[in-house]
DNA sequence: GCCAACGTTGGC
DNA sequence: GCCAACGTTGGC
């Protein structure tokens, strides 16, 4: 079982809005390293649900209900999709500062790769924010 | 709104 | 295949 980690603009797509769709495709990944993390996901893989832009926090979890398959919103099948759902809201969202100001999260890709929209996130690292986040 | 970091494109 | 130019992302 692997752990993950999906960025979007709170704007453009929100856990809320997650909540409400009760399931969702994740569309709109053009980057390939994202796209091969959409690939290696496992359906029952765990994900932090991340807001940028605005929030810049980790603000849910959510599960992978259907592992990847063609991007619709695309031509061919360069581009994958995977089909997730919403598995609960954190108590305390794990702000992006909170993040940088733990020792034990400094090699996050979030810190280290904050541009990539699909990160995988280490065991001990899914743990510790789950325990920030109460 | 600015700008740094990064990825992609295209000319050579 | 290199690298400059450009576009996009995302934090501040």
């Amino acid at each position: 079982m692997n752990y993950w980690l999906m960025k979007s603009e709170p704007f453009v797509y929100s856990y809320d809005q997650l909540v409400k769709d009760k399931q969702t495709f994740w569309d709109g990944v053009r980057n390939y390293q994202a796209r091969n993390n959409l690939r290696a996901m496992k359906k029952g893989d765990l994900a932090f649900f991340y807001h940028s832009n605005e929030g810049l926090a980790i603000v849910g979890i959510v599960k992978i209900v259907k592992e990847a398959y063609p991007d619709p919103t695309a031509e061919g099948d360069t581009w994958s999709v995977v089909d997730i759902k919403p598995v609960k809201r954190l108590k305390n969202p794990v702000t992006l500062a909170m993040i940088k100001d733990t020792k034990s999260l400094a090699k996050m890709q979030l810190v280290t790769n904050s541009r990539l929209s699909v990160q995988k996130v280490e065991e001990k690292e899914w743990n510790t924010i789950l325990d920030m986040a109460g």
